[in-house]
DNA sequence: TTTACTGCAAAGGGTTTGCAACATG
DNA sequence: CATGTTGCAAACCCTTTGCAGTAAA
Protein backbone atom coordinates (compact mmCIF):
# COMPACT_ATOMS: atom_id res chain seq x y z
CA UNK A 1 0.00 0.00 0.00
CA UNK A 2 1.40 3.23 -1.16
CA UNK A 3 0.33 5.16 1.62
CA UNK A 4 1.53 2.87 4.06
CA UNK A 5 4.81 3.88 5.97
CA UNK A 6 5.33 0.59 6.93
CA UNK A 7 6.29 0.48 2.95
CA UNK A 8 9.87 1.87 2.20
CA UNK A 9 9.50 4.77 0.57
CA UNK A 10 10.95 5.49 -3.01
CA UNK A 11 13.26 8.45 -1.42
CA UNK A 12 16.60 6.55 -1.92
CA UNK A 13 18.09 5.71 1.63
CA UNK A 14 21.06 7.26 2.90
CA UNK A 15 23.51 4.70 2.08
CA UNK A 16 22.74 4.31 -1.70
CA UNK A 17 24.05 7.73 -3.09
CA UNK A 18 28.04 6.48 -1.67
CA UNK A 19 26.98 3.11 -3.95
CA UNK A 20 25.65 5.04 -6.75
CA UNK A 21 29.22 6.40 -7.59
CA UNK A 22 31.27 3.36 -6.99
CA UNK A 23 28.71 1.16 -9.45
CA UNK A 24 28.60 3.84 -12.04
CA UNK A 25 32.45 3.61 -11.99
CA UNK A 26 32.91 0.03 -11.74
CA UNK A 27 29.99 -0.20 -14.95
CA UNK A 28 31.76 2.32 -17.38
CA UNK A 29 35.39 1.51 -16.69
CA UNK A 30 34.10 -2.10 -17.83
CA UNK A 31 33.42 -0.95 -21.19
CA UNK A 32 36.27 1.09 -20.69
CA UNK A 33 35.26 4.01 -20.33
CA UNK A 34 35.87 7.20 -17.75
CA UNK A 35 33.48 8.35 -14.59
CA UNK A 36 34.68 12.09 -15.08
CA UNK A 37 33.63 14.82 -13.33
CA UNK A 38 31.14 15.90 -15.59
CA UNK A 39 29.52 12.46 -15.20
CA UNK A 40 29.45 12.26 -11.81
CA UNK A 41 27.58 15.90 -11.46
CA UNK A 42 25.23 14.00 -13.67
CA UNK A 43 24.53 11.72 -11.00
CA UNK A 44 24.38 13.80 -8.66
CA UNK A 45 22.12 15.77 -9.94
CA UNK A 46 20.03 13.01 -10.72
CA UNK A 47 20.36 11.75 -7.00
CA UNK A 48 19.01 15.35 -5.84
CA UNK A 49 16.48 15.65 -7.57
CA UNK A 50 13.17 14.40 -6.43
CA UNK A 51 12.10 12.57 -9.38
CA UNK A 52 12.65 11.86 -13.38
CA UNK A 53 14.31 15.19 -14.07
CA UNK A 54 14.46 16.65 -18.05
CA UNK A 55 18.16 17.79 -18.89
CA UNK A 56 17.15 21.66 -18.05
CA UNK A 57 16.76 20.38 -14.60
CA UNK A 58 20.04 18.37 -14.96
CA UNK A 59 22.22 21.41 -16.38
CA UNK A 60 20.33 24.03 -13.69
CA UNK A 61 21.83 21.19 -11.05
CA UNK A 62 24.95 20.46 -12.76
CA UNK A 63 26.23 24.07 -12.83
CA UNK A 64 28.24 24.57 -15.90
CA UNK A 65 27.65 21.53 -17.30
CA UNK A 66 27.38 21.86 -21.57
CA UNK A 67 24.19 20.32 -22.99
CA UNK A 68 26.04 19.11 -25.73
CA UNK A 69 28.28 16.77 -23.54
CA UNK A 70 25.16 16.26 -20.76
CA UNK A 71 23.37 14.42 -23.62
CA UNK A 72 26.43 12.80 -24.66
CA UNK A 73 26.87 11.62 -21.02
CA UNK A 74 23.23 10.65 -20.54
CA UNK A 75 23.72 7.82 -23.65
CA UNK A 76 26.69 6.33 -21.84
CA UNK A 77 25.57 6.31 -18.88
CA UNK A 78 21.90 4.66 -20.26
CA UNK A 79 24.40 2.31 -22.16
CA UNK A 80 26.09 0.87 -19.53
CA UNK A 81 22.73 0.68 -17.21
CA UNK A 82 23.05 4.10 -14.84
CA UNK A 83 20.34 6.10 -16.14
CA UNK A 84 17.24 5.67 -17.53
CA UNK A 85 15.39 7.55 -20.28
CA UNK A 86 11.61 8.36 -19.96
CA UNK A 87 9.73 9.55 -22.78
CA UNK A 88 5.95 11.01 -22.53
CA UNK A 89 4.16 12.98 -24.62
CA UNK A 90 5.59 16.09 -23.22
CA UNK A 91 8.43 17.56 -25.53
CA UNK A 92 11.29 16.92 -23.22
CA UNK A 93 12.79 13.78 -22.38
CA UNK A 94 13.41 12.48 -18.23
CA UNK A 95 15.91 11.31 -16.77
CA UNK A 96 16.48 8.73 -13.44
CA UNK A 97 18.93 6.28 -11.95
CA UNK A 98 17.99 2.74 -12.79
CA UNK A 99 17.07 0.60 -10.45
CA UNK A 100 20.02 -1.19 -10.29
CA UNK A 101 22.10 1.69 -9.19
CA UNK A 102 18.81 3.19 -6.40
CA UNK A 103 18.02 -0.89 -5.37
CA UNK A 104 14.49 0.28 -5.38
CA UNK A 105 11.80 -0.84 -8.15
CA UNK A 106 8.89 2.13 -8.59
CA UNK A 107 6.06 3.35 -11.38
CA UNK A 108 5.29 6.52 -12.32
CA UNK A 109 2.20 9.28 -11.65
CA UNK A 110 2.43 11.30 -15.03
CA UNK A 111 0.52 14.36 -15.19
CA UNK A 112 -0.41 15.02 -18.93
CA UNK A 113 -0.63 19.27 -18.36
CA UNK A 114 3.21 20.05 -17.05
CA UNK A 115 4.60 16.18 -17.71
CA UNK A 116 5.73 15.89 -14.30
CA UNK A 117 6.35 12.59 -12.22
CA UNK A 118 5.98 11.33 -9.17
CA UNK A 119 8.03 8.09 -8.39
CA UNK A 120 5.51 5.83 -6.32
CA UNK A 121 5.16 2.34 -4.81
CA UNK A 122 3.19 -0.75 -5.62
CA UNK A 123 1.99 -3.94 -3.41
CA UNK A 124 4.69 -6.65 -3.98
CA UNK A 125 1.94 -9.24 -4.54
CA UNK A 126 0.41 -7.12 -7.03
CA UNK A 127 3.80 -6.51 -8.71
CA UNK A 128 4.30 -10.55 -8.85
CA UNK A 129 1.13 -11.04 -10.06
CA UNK A 130 1.66 -8.74 -12.84
CA UNK A 131 5.27 -10.06 -14.15
CA UNK A 132 3.64 -13.63 -14.53
CA UNK A 133 0.82 -12.45 -16.09
CA UNK A 134 2.68 -10.28 -18.33
CA UNK A 135 5.37 -13.05 -18.88
CA UNK A 136 2.71 -15.36 -20.15
CA UNK A 137 1.40 -12.50 -22.51
CA UNK A 138 4.96 -12.44 -24.06
CA UNK A 139 5.51 -15.72 -24.44
CA UNK A 140 2.40 -16.01 -26.69
CA UNK A 141 3.69 -13.70 -28.77
CA UNK A 142 7.06 -14.47 -29.13
CA UNK A 143 8.46 -11.44 -27.02
CA UNK A 144 10.97 -11.81 -24.56
CA UNK A 145 10.41 -9.16 -21.86
CA UNK A 146 12.96 -7.41 -19.94
CA UNK A 147 11.43 -5.01 -17.68
CA UNK A 148 7.68 -3.48 -16.78
CA UNK A 149 6.45 -0.40 -16.48
CA UNK A 150 3.47 0.65 -14.94
CA UNK A 151 1.91 4.37 -15.25
CA UNK A 152 -0.59 6.27 -13.76
CA UNK A 153 -2.27 9.40 -16.32
CA UNK A 154 -3.83 12.39 -14.73
CA UNK A 155 -3.26 15.47 -13.49
CA UNK A 156 -1.16 16.79 -10.47
CA UNK A 157 -2.11 18.58 -7.75
CA UNK A 158 -1.03 22.17 -9.47
CA UNK A 159 -2.55 21.45 -12.58
CA UNK A 160 -5.92 20.24 -11.86
CA UNK A 161 -8.09 22.84 -13.03
CA UNK B 1 -5.07 -15.17 -19.13
CA UNK B 2 -3.72 -14.18 -21.87
CA UNK B 3 -2.83 -17.11 -24.25
CA UNK B 4 -6.59 -18.49 -23.03
CA UNK B 5 -8.87 -18.32 -25.73
CA UNK B 6 -11.57 -17.76 -23.68
CA UNK B 7 -10.58 -14.28 -23.17
CA UNK B 8 -11.86 -11.59 -26.10
CA UNK B 9 -9.33 -10.79 -28.53
CA UNK B 10 -7.87 -7.58 -28.95
CA UNK B 11 -8.77 -7.79 -32.16
CA UNK B 12 -11.72 -5.41 -32.75
CA UNK B 13 -15.03 -7.53 -32.63
CA UNK B 14 -16.91 -7.08 -36.62
CA UNK B 15 -19.85 -4.61 -34.97
CA UNK B 16 -17.15 -1.84 -33.73
CA UNK B 17 -15.73 -0.77 -37.10
CA UNK B 18 -19.50 0.54 -37.75
CA UNK B 19 -19.93 2.09 -34.85
CA UNK B 20 -15.96 4.12 -34.51
CA UNK B 21 -17.36 5.67 -37.65
CA UNK B 22 -20.71 7.38 -35.94
CA UNK B 23 -18.92 7.78 -32.62
CA UNK B 24 -16.32 9.92 -34.11
CA UNK B 25 -18.94 11.87 -35.91
CA UNK B 26 -20.20 12.19 -32.98
CA UNK B 27 -17.39 13.48 -30.92
CA UNK B 28 -16.56 15.77 -33.62
CA UNK B 29 -19.94 17.43 -33.58
CA UNK B 30 -19.69 18.11 -30.11
CA UNK B 31 -16.86 20.73 -30.88
CA UNK B 32 -18.10 21.80 -33.94
CA UNK B 33 -15.90 19.65 -36.14
CA UNK B 34 -16.49 17.86 -38.91
CA UNK B 35 -16.02 14.20 -39.74
CA UNK B 36 -14.14 14.99 -43.39
CA UNK B 37 -13.47 12.40 -45.75
CA UNK B 38 -9.64 12.47 -44.66
CA UNK B 39 -10.43 12.15 -40.87
CA UNK B 40 -12.28 8.88 -41.61
CA UNK B 41 -9.63 7.97 -43.91
CA UNK B 42 -7.65 7.91 -40.64
CA UNK B 43 -10.10 5.99 -38.44
CA UNK B 44 -10.58 3.52 -40.95
CA UNK B 45 -6.24 2.93 -41.23
CA UNK B 46 -6.26 2.89 -37.71
CA UNK B 47 -9.12 0.40 -37.65
CA UNK B 48 -7.25 -1.50 -40.75
CA UNK B 49 -3.63 -1.63 -38.99
CA UNK B 50 -2.70 -4.24 -36.36
CA UNK B 51 -1.69 -2.36 -33.36
CA UNK B 52 -1.03 1.40 -32.70
CA UNK B 53 0.58 2.56 -36.19
CA UNK B 54 3.18 5.38 -36.67
CA UNK B 55 2.20 8.46 -38.87
CA UNK B 56 4.29 6.71 -42.11
CA UNK B 57 1.69 3.85 -41.44
CA UNK B 58 -1.22 5.62 -41.66
CA UNK B 59 -0.39 7.53 -44.70
CA UNK B 60 0.46 4.57 -46.50
CA UNK B 61 -2.78 3.22 -45.42
CA UNK B 62 -4.55 6.07 -46.35
CA UNK B 63 -3.30 6.71 -49.70
CA UNK B 64 -3.28 10.49 -50.53
CA UNK B 65 -3.28 11.81 -47.29
CA UNK B 66 -1.11 14.83 -46.88
CA UNK B 67 1.12 14.70 -43.96
CA UNK B 68 0.65 17.75 -42.23
CA UNK B 69 -3.30 17.85 -42.93
CA UNK B 70 -3.03 13.95 -41.25
CA UNK B 71 -0.99 15.10 -38.51
CA UNK B 72 -3.30 17.74 -37.60
CA UNK B 73 -6.20 15.42 -37.86
CA UNK B 74 -4.61 13.48 -35.47
CA UNK B 75 -4.42 16.21 -32.83
CA UNK B 76 -7.79 16.92 -33.21
CA UNK B 77 -9.25 13.36 -32.87
CA UNK B 78 -6.70 13.20 -30.23
CA UNK B 79 -8.85 16.30 -28.49
CA UNK B 80 -12.55 14.66 -28.80
CA UNK B 81 -10.89 11.32 -27.77
CA UNK B 82 -11.22 9.46 -31.05
CA UNK B 83 -7.12 9.01 -31.16
CA UNK B 84 -4.06 8.09 -28.49
CA UNK B 85 -0.82 8.97 -28.85
CA UNK B 86 1.75 6.52 -27.91
CA UNK B 87 5.36 7.77 -27.28
CA UNK B 88 8.15 5.80 -26.74
CA UNK B 89 11.49 6.15 -26.98
CA UNK B 90 11.29 5.45 -30.20
CA UNK B 91 11.64 8.36 -32.74
CA UNK B 92 8.07 8.06 -34.16
CA UNK B 93 5.23 8.59 -32.24
CA UNK B 94 2.16 6.06 -33.11
CA UNK B 95 -1.29 6.72 -32.86
CA UNK B 96 -4.25 4.16 -31.85
CA UNK B 97 -8.28 4.02 -31.50
CA UNK B 98 -9.05 5.20 -28.24
CA UNK B 99 -10.55 1.98 -25.99
CA UNK B 100 -13.94 3.96 -26.34
CA UNK B 101 -13.74 3.22 -29.48
CA UNK B 102 -12.72 -0.01 -29.37
CA UNK B 103 -14.77 -0.92 -26.58
CA UNK B 104 -11.31 -2.95 -25.14
CA UNK B 105 -8.74 -2.24 -22.48
CA UNK B 106 -5.38 -3.26 -23.30
CA UNK B 107 -1.76 -2.93 -22.47
CA UNK B 108 1.26 -3.21 -24.81
CA UNK B 109 4.46 -5.19 -25.72
CA UNK B 110 7.10 -2.93 -26.73
CA UNK B 111 9.89 -4.09 -28.94
CA UNK B 112 13.00 -1.62 -27.50
CA UNK B 113 14.97 -2.39 -31.19
CA UNK B 114 12.18 -1.88 -33.76
CA UNK B 115 9.43 0.17 -31.73
CA UNK B 116 6.86 -2.16 -32.69
CA UNK B 117 4.35 -2.66 -30.31
CA UNK B 118 1.71 -5.47 -29.75
CA UNK B 119 -1.65 -5.30 -28.11
CA UNK B 120 -2.53 -7.09 -25.22
CA UNK B 121 -4.83 -8.04 -22.28
CA UNK B 122 -4.60 -8.99 -18.56
CA UNK B 123 -6.83 -10.45 -16.18
CA UNK B 124 -9.68 -8.89 -14.89
CA UNK B 125 -8.88 -9.30 -11.45
CA UNK B 126 -5.25 -8.36 -11.84
CA UNK B 127 -6.77 -5.11 -13.38
CA UNK B 128 -8.94 -3.99 -10.25
CA UNK B 129 -6.09 -4.85 -8.01
CA UNK B 130 -3.89 -2.09 -10.43
CA UNK B 131 -6.64 0.36 -10.63
CA UNK B 132 -7.30 0.03 -6.73
CA UNK B 133 -3.43 0.06 -6.01
CA UNK B 134 -3.06 2.94 -8.33
CA UNK B 135 -5.50 4.92 -7.05
CA UNK B 136 -3.91 4.90 -3.62
CA UNK B 137 -1.02 5.93 -4.65
CA UNK B 138 -2.25 8.74 -6.48
CA UNK B 139 -4.46 9.87 -3.69
CA UNK B 140 -1.41 9.94 -1.80
CA UNK B 141 0.03 12.18 -3.57
CA UNK B 142 -2.59 14.60 -4.50
CA UNK B 143 -3.44 13.54 -7.91
CA UNK B 144 -5.68 13.07 -10.12
CA UNK B 145 -5.97 9.79 -12.43
CA UNK B 146 -7.62 9.34 -15.65
CA UNK B 147 -5.61 6.36 -16.69
CA UNK B 148 -3.19 4.08 -16.29
CA UNK B 149 -0.46 2.14 -18.39
CA UNK B 150 1.39 -1.12 -18.05
CA UNK B 151 3.75 -2.21 -20.78
CA UNK B 152 6.23 -4.84 -20.96
CA UNK B 153 9.26 -3.63 -22.98
CA UNK B 154 11.63 -5.91 -24.21
CA UNK B 155 12.38 -7.67 -27.71
CA UNK B 156 9.95 -8.90 -30.47
CA UNK B 157 10.06 -12.23 -32.27
CA UNK B 158 12.27 -10.30 -35.13
CA UNK B 159 14.81 -8.51 -33.22
CA UNK B 160 15.42 -11.20 -30.93
CA UNK B 161 19.39 -11.34 -31.41
C1' DT C 1 50.76 8.26 -26.67
C1' DT C 2 46.70 6.26 -27.43
C1' DT C 3 41.98 6.63 -26.53
C1' DA C 4 38.23 8.87 -24.29
C1' DC C 5 36.01 13.22 -23.21
C1' DT C 6 34.62 18.15 -23.75
C1' DG C 7 32.33 22.27 -25.70
C1' DC C 8 31.11 25.11 -29.35
C1' DA C 9 28.50 25.61 -33.27
C1' DA C 10 26.01 23.57 -36.91
C1' DA C 11 23.09 20.04 -38.64
C1' DG C 12 19.23 16.56 -38.18
C1' DG C 13 14.58 15.26 -38.32
C1' DG C 14 9.95 14.40 -36.53
C1' DT C 15 6.31 17.57 -35.77
C1' DT C 16 4.04 22.01 -36.02
C1' DT C 17 2.43 26.19 -38.22
C1' DG C 18 1.47 30.40 -41.70
C1' DC C 19 -1.10 31.17 -45.31
C1' DA C 20 -4.16 31.16 -49.17
C1' DA C 21 -7.51 28.24 -51.33
C1' DC C 22 -11.30 25.08 -50.57
C1' DA C 23 -15.37 22.89 -48.67
C1' DT C 24 -18.85 22.10 -45.41
C1' DG C 25 -22.90 23.34 -42.22
C1' DC D 1 -21.27 33.29 -45.86
C1' DA D 2 -19.05 32.20 -41.68
C1' DT D 3 -16.22 28.80 -40.03
C1' DG D 4 -13.78 24.61 -40.30
C1' DT D 5 -10.35 22.03 -43.29
C1' DT D 6 -6.64 21.19 -46.61
C1' DG D 7 -1.88 21.12 -48.53
C1' DC D 8 2.32 23.19 -49.55
C1' DA D 9 6.38 24.95 -47.77
C1' DA D 10 8.76 26.97 -44.13
C1' DA D 11 9.64 27.21 -39.34
C1' DC D 12 10.28 24.92 -34.68
C1' DC D 13 12.86 22.90 -31.22
C1' DC D 14 14.72 19.03 -28.84
C1' DT D 15 18.45 16.28 -29.75
C1' DT D 16 22.50 14.71 -32.18
C1' DT D 17 26.89 15.28 -34.48
C1' DG D 18 31.54 17.28 -36.65
C1' DC D 19 35.49 18.87 -35.23
C1' DA D 20 39.49 20.55 -32.91
C1' DG D 21 41.34 20.74 -28.47
C1' DT D 22 41.95 18.59 -23.71
C1' DA D 23 42.62 15.08 -20.31
C1' DA D 24 42.79 10.69 -18.44
C1' DA D 25 44.85 5.61 -18.55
Amino acid sequence: MVSDPSVPSPAAGPSVPSNAHKMAATKLASVSHRYTANRRAVVDALLALPGPATIAEVLTAGDGLAQSSTYRNLVVLEQVGVVHRIVTSDDHARFELTEEITGEHHHHLICEQCGTIIDVLLEPELEQALEASLSRAAEANGFVGQHHRVDLVGACQGCQA
